[in-house]
DNA sequence: GAGAGGCTACTCGGATATTCTCTGTCCGAGTAAATCTGG
DNA sequence: CCAGATTTACTCGGACAGAGAATATCCGAGTAGCCTCTC
């Protein structure tokens, strides 16, 4: 019940090109190098972004990542769901159809209480994230940051930007 | 962020001990053919429990587990904990911290606020296990039964449990 | 026949292999810019 | 000097190993009941 680790670097990645959207964006260098990454691994973490269509990467020579959507339209659940796949956490097998008194299998119309409990405790999980958008996400983030910082990762970020076109 | 499967099969065993409670209970070789599960895998599912404090396993000849609480203190959350490890699903490695804008580590008194809405999803979550204990959980999975399941495991138990010394 | 002791059979508990997913890495596909060549 | 084709350098994308955790299994520790032996 580990979330990916990737789910981390993601998050943190839309969050560095949410306020460059829509014109704007980053090269996976600069997306690593920010937050001293593995370039290659954050690779891996790009392409499942890319993927499920919340960045776009151009490639060639200048090629770089830009957000597809407006940042009020994607949300952590989005990036979450996108890196760490969409597959439920409890997976019921059906035990109760096993053993000596087993249920029959035309019996089972409603799902096994166990799991209508865990898909209940998920959805309100679900539902948590859902609600954050990259741009709350942001404001967030930004006001944790010092005054010095937040003019060095301006400074930094207008270095590195890319512009489309 | 897949749940292990032992949790499914300690959450049937639970409800199985629930209505034996207190003074009834059952051994592992029946908790595992009710359901028709591997018995030494079930067992490191019990041993989980037991070391958690849920059940309790009296060994020797004539052993067998009992719940070592009334049905009503033990939640689903507990049995989730106990089997799949209390660690939290997200954890925040602080990247925040890396990089050419790193934030002084001085500067994060307050958690990333990435981290801080997972964690706060994660608590949605274990709240809405906690609210199931064993005893509405045993109702809702009695009610999915067929009479004719009910008799029989009602039948199967009798044949099969055992009772304290 | 009754009691005590020892033995056996059966149970739980922890330590041990095996499989699978996550983590980490590499090389190929693709494109914009720079270069070169001919006019 | 300029336009166009070509080369080049740099970027993203998917395929490929390694590590760690989940899955599955086995053997040892422990106890209740049974058997035997003795009185």
């Amino acid at each position: 019940m580990k979330i990916n680790k990737g789910v981390e670097w993601a998050a943190h990645a839309c969050s560095l090109l949410g306020p460059l959207w829509p014109d704007k964006g980053l090269p996976l260098s600069a997306l690593a190098e920010f937050h001293e990454l593995p370039e290659a691994y954050m690779a891996k973490q790009m392409q499942a972004l890319s993927r499920a269509g919340i960045v776009k990467g151009g490639r060639g020579r200048n090629g770089f990542y830009v957000l597809s959507k407006s940042p009020k339209e994607i949300t952590l659940l989005d990036i979450l769901l996108a890196v760490d796949g969409n597959e439920p956490m409890f997976v019921c097998t059906e035990i109760r159809q096993n053993g000596p008194c087993a249920q029959a299998s035309e019996d089972c119309t409603s799902p096994c209480g166990i799991a209508a409990h865990f898909a209940r405790a998920e959805r309100q999980y679900r539902a948590s994230l859902e609600k954050i958008d990259l741009e709350s996400l942001n404001a967030g983030v930004i006001s944790d940051l010092s005054p010095d910082n937040l003019r060095d990762a301006a400074d930094w970020l207008s270095e590195n930007h890319r512009t489309l076109g």
